[in-house]
DNA sequence: AGTTTACATAGCTCTACAGCTATGTATAGA
DNA sequence: TCTATACATAGCTGTAGAGCTATGTAAACT
């Protein structure tokens, strides 16, 4: 049973996923075949795609007629901000090269 | 040309790689063989995965004798806590599932 | 009812890669 | 120098999964 860093790692492991993810992020809101038109893939493979986002809770889909609308859902990746963190801390006391990724977290 | 989210998201998405990176966050600087006692896999693999992590930038190696230790180098996951940084940002207006999030990440 | 459109599912192939064992290389010790 | 230790590399095998085409399901339109 992989925990749920694992299964944020993997699905945003993919160049194609992790792109249907930007775009949902950065554009709100599209439907499957408006993400297929710009995927640069077959639509079975977005749908595919599209479902394993949301199995790891990182989408929503909302069907309204024969359309599936899917947006994305930043609250997943709170895990992997939590795992950052916590490997950040672990190093607190050590190197100073961190100094520059905690200004970036701290903003 | 993979660009560097994808090395990292890649690199971090096999579990007994990323395990050992948590151990050397968590536990500084290990050898080979500390870190292959503990790992669950040969020695090969753990010696293959470590050189994975270090073309990543994640780990670096330092040769005394004929042992070699390696150490997290946590500069490295800057480009992942950006890429978070910016999923989070183009939805700052949308949704406030993420102000968990973003509480989060301001600590 | 029949057709078209939108998406999901099924079934397949092919590649990437995680794991193994065996071997190579280099240092430490006898 | 000969052996033992520590790690790296080579070569292989098995499997997960990303892509495809074909087909299924369901809604809109005529």
């Amino acid at each position: 049973m992989p925990d749920a860093h694992d299964v944020l790692f993997r699905t945003l492991a993919d160049p194609t996923r992790r792109a249907l993810f930007e775009r949902l992020c950065r554009e709100g809101e599209k439907t499957v075949g408006a993400l297929t038109a710009q995927a640069g893939v077959s639509q079975p493979v977005v749908s595919k795609h599209l479902g394993i986002l949301k199995q790891a809770g990182l989408v929503r889909d909302r069907h309204e007629g024969r359309q599936t609308h899917y947006s994305a859902q930043l609250g997943a990746l709170a895990p992997l901000v939590d795992w950052t963190r916590e490997m950040a801390g672990f190093w607190q006391s050590r190197f100073n090269a961190l100094e520059d990724l905690l200004k970036r977290m701290d903003q």
